[in-house]
DNA sequence: CAGGTATTTGTCGATACACTAATATGGTTG
DNA sequence: CAACCATATTAGTGTATCGACAAATACCTG
């Protein structure tokens, strides 16, 4: 994405992916997975405060999607980040976030609101 | 998003964030910008094939986000890209995208099918 | 006000989430 | 092995969100 256009099934998958990132609850799971590690389906559900088909729903959503990594263990499946750059992709959008936030700040109390 | 969790508006934000990303047309608008520079309605109508009333909606909502510049100048109004981290997501996305592509073929490769 | 440019509004339909309930799946115990 | 329990997934339903389209409105400029 460069200086090139994109095919139309190209804009298609990376829309895709976006998608699937832009879900709260999705994030959560990744923040967690990305702080904590490998974790099961019941630990997630105890971290997100959700109910368990909901987020078991999101994991699948996630590991078809190629962002996530899946392996039984008895009665747990353990999910793990499989994509790499999923890192890297949330620094970039959370710094620029509080950039902007900041920026919003400075505004704010310039015109005397401090 | 390093290590540490996020807070949930902070995720709120940041799924917001994807969620904007997460469409095909809107992509296909950030792609054009990226590559073409500033441009009006007019010429992203052209360029995306879609409906005047669809290219402005999708412009505004970019431009609310903070991820587009807005620019009046006498009937025209200018689009340009304003978050300076948009190339540099898309460009992880896409790449990682590719790897995914790639190696699904090998494996298609590997078992055959050439 | 005429004509090109851009935005807004209203409606329809599709997509996708949350929730509940049902159904696997796999281990444990009598 | 059968009954049971914990874990995880899947189905079915209602609802809300959001995009596409069409029509109306606003915004300049000559």
């Amino acid at each position: 994405m460069s200086n090139q256009l994109l095919t139309k099934p190209m804009l298609d998958r990376v829309a895709q992916r976006f998608k699937i990132l832009g879900e709260p609850i999705r994030l959560q799971l990744l923040n967690q997975l990305m702080v904590r590690g490998e974790m099961n389906v019941m630990q997630l559900v105890e971290a997100v405060e959700q109910q368990q088909a909901n987020v078991s729903k999101h994991l699948n959503i996630m590991a078809r999607e190629g962002l996530l990594d899946r392996r039984k263990e008895g009665l747990n499946v353990y999910y793990s980040i499989a994509d790499p750059t999923i890192h890297g992709v949330c620094m970039l959008v959370c710094g620029r976030l509080k950039d902007e936030i900041e920026s919003t700040q400075e505004i704010f109390k310039a015109m005397g609101h401090d």
